[in-house]
DNA sequence: CGAAGTCTTGAAGAGCTTCAATACGCGTGG
DNA sequence: CCACGCGTATTGAAGCTCTTCAAGACTTCG
């Protein structure tokens, strides 16, 4: 992919996702096309970044799946943030400076990385541009908050129901839902460090959505069954995504 | 408490906070000052904003107790953030809009709030200050999702001495810690809700670290007994709070 | 076709919740 | 100053959700 296209086809889920929240203007279009670097491709299986890195760039997800995780000392994993494209992965580590958790490649991801320097040049050029991606960050948090809940204070298979919502919803929002079917190539084991839960409980609660003629799921193919009722079990309201589009 | 004092010494926290993560210039500081309203009181159980609300300012913690929250429509709460003296509460709210969850007072607080007019203007003209503002905010998310690794992934036991050193850290951050003792007002209802846990078996998990002389906790005092011992059990690393003054 | 990873099933048990009752502590009014 | 009352803390007991261990089946891929 070239630096100097007028158009990055690639780039279209990323403005696709601020366009949603707020109007972006040409040059600040401009600005962020300049900053980013090369596009990149990495295996499924690496790692975008590691706990204590301090990376000097932040990654834009462009295509694929990636997940933001700790590892505990017993070996658990728990995923923190799961991420499609167009979402800025690492964009938290440009103020953060350090890592405090790792960002894995869930599928084959192409990515884009922006450089710190470039990121403290539009937060002195482009005030506006500098609160869109603020929010960006604040929309990851708000996201991590609704786990939290859900964690804290949902059952299983409630949990698992919102989980399914909620990725639904992201991946209408970069036209990328085909007819209430959704692309999810993970693991059962990748969706319980999700939900923090054990494997055999993840398949169990899965068998119980399935037997609910709520969801199937067959390679890597997710069909929400019956949306409404997936979303009354899971008290689904999107307002967490808050896409909204007005001055910010 | 005075606009025009030169000192504004329930700004103390606040401003030790920010020291501790980069230097603030004169002008920085004095922007700040010039773009809170006059402090204000709250009484216990009082909240600050609601879920739904647009709240066009943001709230400032200067003393007190506040936390973040969501209600389910069984009536479980789950706190997902406690605020301490010197914390932006919601400074999220300024690029959200929108609140996804309530803040409420544990305590009696102080708080002085900022319009997000001033904001804007503070990201027109302090682009180092906003990225510092940003910081907090990320902070913030970072905790959360310490949090989250710990309802998905952490015994109840662990949680709870993994919550006493966090809340042990971030108040010595600000000055107030008193030799291994924080004042904390709260109920164990309060605290499982923070955890994630039932009020009884936050109060057996009390009793736990109590028995194994980690903890005291009488009246609204408790005293970490062996903070190294509490540490271990909790596997407790500060990465994530992100203490380290350096340029952002 | 074999091997490795993933999914599925059964069974036992740990961790936590729920319900219910009792004890404690603190502020208020008599 | 004491008694009362209400919120909070504590205890016991039963049961549910989820974990762990272990084995077998299926799938995918070299």
């Amino acid at each position: 992919m070239q630096r100097n296209d007028r158009h990055w086809p690639l780039l279209d889920a990323f403005f696709l996702r601020l366009e949603q929240h707020d109007r972006i203007m040409p040059e600040e279009r401009a600005a962020l096309e300049a900053a980013l670097l090369p596009s990149e491709i990495l295996p499924e299986g690496s790692d975008l970044v590691n706990e204590g890195d301090r990376p000097g760039v932040s990654t834009l997800l462009l295509d694929g799946l990636a997940f933001r995780y700790r590892l505990l000392q017993n070996g658990a994993r728990q995923i923190v943030a799961l991420h499609i494209a167009g979402d800025f992965v690492d964009l938290h580590s440009f103020p953060l400076k350090e890592m405090d958790h790792s960002v894995g490649a869930l599928t084959r991801v192409v990515i884009a990385k922006m450089p710190h320097a470039a990121l403290i040049a539009i937060t002195e050029q482009f005030p506006h541009l500098t609160r869109m991606l603020w929010l960006l960050t604040l929309i990851d948090a708000a996201i991590t908050r609704e786990w939290a809940v859900g964690l804290g204070r949902r059952s299983a298979i409630v949990r698992m129901a919102h989980l399914f919502c909620e990725i639904h919803v992201r991946l209408e929002a970069i036209g990328r839902d085909g007819n209430d079917t959704i692309d999810l190539p993970i693991t059962q084991q990748d969706l319980g460090d999700m939900l923090g839960l054990s494997p055999v409980h993840t398949n169990r609660v899965l068998q119980e959505l399935r037997s609910r003629a709520l969801l199937s799921w067959q390679g890597s193919t997710v069909k929400l069954l019956d949306r409404e009722a997936l979303r009354k079990l899971a008290e689904f309201d999107d307002i967490y995504l808050h896409r909204v589009r007005e001055p910010r």
